[in-house]
DNA sequence: GTTATTGCAAACAATTTGCACCCAC
DNA sequence: GTGGGTGCAAATTGTTTGCAATAAC
């Protein structure tokens, strides 16, 4: 049987992804396409990916990791209640950066921007709305 | 004997930090003093002043989490290289949340931003120096 | 043959939970 | 007595590693 490029297939289901993806739910998207893939594979290419810098890795304040492509680059409104991450149209770190003082000489290399909170279908709703998920915090 | 106030140990051992500290890395810097506290009993406060929201926590890329009191409430610049995390001297937010454009309305309630890079003892050296972990990535 | 990649299972690490115990009241 | 806080150990979760099997060359 011929091999399979699972390395492609991660990269293409990566750019399929609306929001960050967890390393678990990456391999369970693949497995339920039928792919035969080790959730082992998905680390290890992971891994590979990050290290060769075609991936942001997003910690969440729970610990969970979240990936998505950098040649995207977004930053997320990642709502408290429901765990829906809405994209900002675009990174507002380049007019930022000139406004920054730094303490001393820092080279920065790649920034991580996330910003929590309520999103409109969820402010004011009572409870457990939009996810399966709990709601953080 | 008189039980031990846990809680404003751990908020005081928090003050005194220069930089976001792990759950492990605050109990063993409490076992050091001579504290007889358990791990479990500093997961479960920290567990509560972040519901409290006294806590910030910065979920880093590795998923490792770090917490610092949020009545600081600083970012950092923090170094892949030694892993020094360098405080700024003030949140841009509320300059910088003005010239945001949301996709679809929006209530935010905090936000986290870190700056990742070298720093300048870190520049132009060949290798490991400053930390005994692992540099990041 | 050699080498790199794979799936599985075991190992590992960080965190949470169960539970009996103890102190303050 | 009751109730909340605690330490320890076990359980749980997310990730990494060891290793034999296999495909590409």
């Amino acid at each position: 049987m011929a091999r399979p490029d699972h390395r492609r297939l991660i990269l293409e289901t990566l750019q399929k992804q609306e929001q960050p993806i967890s390393a678990q739910a990456l391999f369970a998207q693949l497995r339920q396409q039928g792919q035969t893939i080790g959730l082992a594979t998905v680390y290890r290419i992971l891994s590979h990916l990050r290290r060769e810098g075609l991936l942001c890795c997003h910690g969440q304040p729970e610990g969970e990791i979240l990936y998505s492509l950098a040649e995207h680059h977004y930053h997320y409104l990642t709502c408290i209640r429901c765990r829906r991450m809405i994209r900002l149209p675009a990174c507002p770190w380049q007019e930022w950066e000139k406004t920054l003082k730094f303490p001393e000489p820092f080279q920065v290399l790649y920034h991580e921007l996330q910003l929590f909170g309520l999103c409109h279908l969820c402010q004011g709703l009572p409870k457990e709305v939009g996810g399966s998920k709990t709601p953080l915090q």
